[in-house]
DNA sequence: ATGCCGACAGGATGTCGA
């Protein structure tokens, strides 16, 4: 099955773009961050005619997190367990089955931390404690599982176009990194790192300062994989080309990969 | 050093993003 992640920066202002990608695409399923908009207002009915299932966890406004399937979507939980005062809606997971298998898929969407010194920095590491201690939980199924999403944050130097201007910058900060390099050293896997050690690649442009066009981007929305699922990696690329179409394109871009599950 | 751009809520302009 082809798994894929996009910020969509508001489903309501990404909508027709949104249907194009997956048309053009063919993903089963997708992990949505920032659709900015409450449960019953996601608009369901144009995924829904293109054949896919919608489980929903959204929010007013800010953040929000949505998966559309191709299979059905089993054992659909919304928020990371041990956040009882957070609000916000930056996790949903679900079971989906392909031919071969169960595959769980975790769509995350990190604090951005911004800016450093703050609550939000604060929120933000203490956000990825709490993915850490889930995530160590679903391993011990010893099963296929995707934690996929926008992370925000620059796993390395390689990843970024000018590491200098990015380093008093929350995605860039050594306590960032460390969070998702602990997630690495408890057995998942970067999909994207699997097949590509090169540096440039990015899946995020800022709107500012003509970033699109000098290519000054960022790698931060990434493929997490356990061992299990690991093993049945194809390819896995990030489809660039569609922060160049449509008049109003996010600022992020799908990143996908391809589980023979 | 800051804004640049864009979405949102709301009805002007501040908040947030990264």
């Amino acid at each position: 099955m082809k798994i894929a992640a996009w910020n969509v920066n508001s489903i309501k202002a990404r909508l027709e773009p949104a249907l194009a990608w997956l048309k053009q695409a063919q993903p089963d399923v997708v992990a949505l961050q920032e659709i900015k908009c409450v449960d019953e207002n996601f608009p369901a009915e144009p995924f829904e005619a293109l054949g896919y299932n919608c489980a929903v966890h959204g929010q007013k406004t800010y953040n929000g997190v949505a998966i559309l399937s191709k299979f059905p979507l089993e054992d659909v939980t919304p928020r990371l367990p041990g956040g009882e005062t957070d609000d916000h809606s930056r996790y949903l997971e679900a079971v989906v089955t392909g031919k071969k298998g169960a595959l769980r898929v975790g769509c995350l969407y990190a604090p951005n931390g911004n800016p450093v010194g703050t609550e939000k920095f604060t929120y933000k590491l203490g956000w990825l404690e709490r993915l850490y201690t889930h995530a160590s939980e679903l391993l011990r199924n010893e099963e296929p599982v995707a934690l996929l999403g926008d992370y925000n944050i620059i796993p390395q130097d390689r990843d970024c176009y000018d590491p200098k201007a990015w380093t008093k910058d929350a995605l860039f900060q050594p306590q960032s990194r460390s969070a998702l390099r602990k997630l690495e050293y408890l057995g998942y896997s970067d999909a994207f790192r699997m097949h590509n050690r090169a540096g440039g690649h990015y899946t995020f442009w800022d709107y500012q300062a003509g970033s699109w066009r000098r290519n000054a981007g960022i790698r931060i929305d990434h493929i997490l994989l356990s061992p299990q699922a690991a093993d049945r990696l194809g390819a896995c690329d990030i489809d660039k080309h569609v922060r160049g179409e449509g008049e109003k394109p996010s600022d992020h871009v799908p990143i996908w990969a391809q589980i023979d599950i």
